[in-house]
DNA sequence: AAGTGGTCTAGACCACCCG
DNA sequence: GGGTGGTCTAGACCACTTC
């Protein structure tokens, strides 16, 4: 049984895309909908609260609650913006995916790699480098670092297939969020080799940390897509 | 005066930074802070879910309220960020900066705008470029449209200061969110002839719809910067 | 079983916006 | 002044984790 307020905000959700509720004046106020839903004032917060999060609604204190005028654009533009990559997103719809190998050590950690992961430099290191295919074509070669510690018992097979569902499934870790910087650079010769790309053909970077529910850093690394395969969405509510 | 939730959310920030509460073990639970902070359990509750949103703790059903390993690491990723750009920062503490007006036009906007902006295609639009300079350095060349209702007497003396600054103070709008999609690309004509590069030098596009509170799109704007003049950073929460 | 956070109640008063 | 959302109370019961 799923908590009061999230099944009232559900109901809500279903009535403002069905406009039921219509876009143009403020929805019902919080004590109407305490009285239609047979529960407390505070439940019905709770509810928008969430529907605010989903930026579903916006608040105006002394006005009432509004719906956001671009909520039905904005999975268009999730819709539009399928044909680009997001490095959480997979791109399995757009074809064939394939993973390749191209190195895979264990060694120690720079300086840069310690302050990054939070780690001393006596603590070991996997080194891996792999390049991403769609339909056979290169997409992107990515640079990874992380800490043995952290993942034991990773192996080339898990690289083939996926490190993403070996640190969930097997290692029970949970991904809480990330810390990415993008540029465009020039190709260095791995780039060229395998992303098959000539120097004047820019390259999208994207040095990333990915870290765990409590904070701590459980990858660093450095991807690099061919230019003319998309880009990075970046969505931003208030 | 404050909220009390945002005052008791102060001090236990104060607390944790300061590390009287450590990040080693739990915080005091929420029945010990209500009784610390005479309040009510919801009140603390409220304060919680402050902290939580600003990334500074995370709770576990049954076990208590923890510290963010990530919580002192991230200020010094945003100090480290600081020499990178943000579309929404500014560059001031890095030197002098001025803009330079290319163009500034009228037109009517095309398909692509018109659904960009969520208008009509009869709806007017402005239409203007922009060198950035930072030490009279080119970094940005920035082109962008927005519709004429939205910020009617808009003129270029504005595009030489700050559109942004006219925006909030003289017509009041306020501004919610953005999309963005960013890539690698081949500099083309204005480019190279505005930001002084070679066809050999990448550049990293920004493509970018910023709205308005209640969702209306404010503009759509290609912004193209110097790939030696750092990246764009992308901080994400789960 | 004990201890923790999650949810919920039925009110109350306050701050803000509008006519 | 009337209507709205924002905050707050003093409890209650539930869900989950650990012992």
């Amino acid at each position: 049984m799923a908590a009061k307020y999230l099944t009232i905000a559900r109901e809500i959700k279903k009535r403002i895309i069905s406009q039921r509720y219509p876009a143009t004046e403020p929805l019902p106020d919080q004590f109407a909908l305490a009285a239609e839903f047979q529960t407390s004032r505070m439940t019905i917060q709770q509810a928008m609260r969430q529907l605010i999060v989903e930026g579903l609604i916006y608040t105006r204190q002394g006005q009432g609650t509004f719906v956001r005028k671009n909520f039905l654009q904005l999975s268009q533009w999730d819709l539009a913006g399928s044909d680009y990559f997001g490095a959480t997103k997979t791109w399995e719809h757009l074809g064939t995916v394939a993973s390749r190998v191209i190195r895979f050590e264990l060694r120690f950690p720079s300086e840069k790699e310690q302050s990054s992961l939070l780690i001393n430099a006596d603590a070991p290191v996997y080194d891996f480098v792999r390049l991403r295919l769609l339909n056979d074509e290169p997409v992107s070669l990515d640079a990874t670092v992380m800490p043995v510690n952290l993942v034991p018992g990773l192996n080339k097979s898990h690289l083939e297939s996926s490190v993403f569902r070996y640190v969930q499934e097997s290692v029970g870790l949970k991904i809480m969020g990330s810390y990415r910087v993008v540029r465009a650079i020039k190709p260095d010769a791995l780039d060229q080799q395998h992303l098959i790309c000539s120097d004047s053909d820019p390259v999208l970077e994207v040095e990333q940390v990915i870290y765990l529910e409590d904070g701590t850093p459980l990858e660093y690394a450095h991807c690099h897509y061919r230019y003319d395969h998309g880009g990075i969405v970046i969505v931003n509510n208030g």
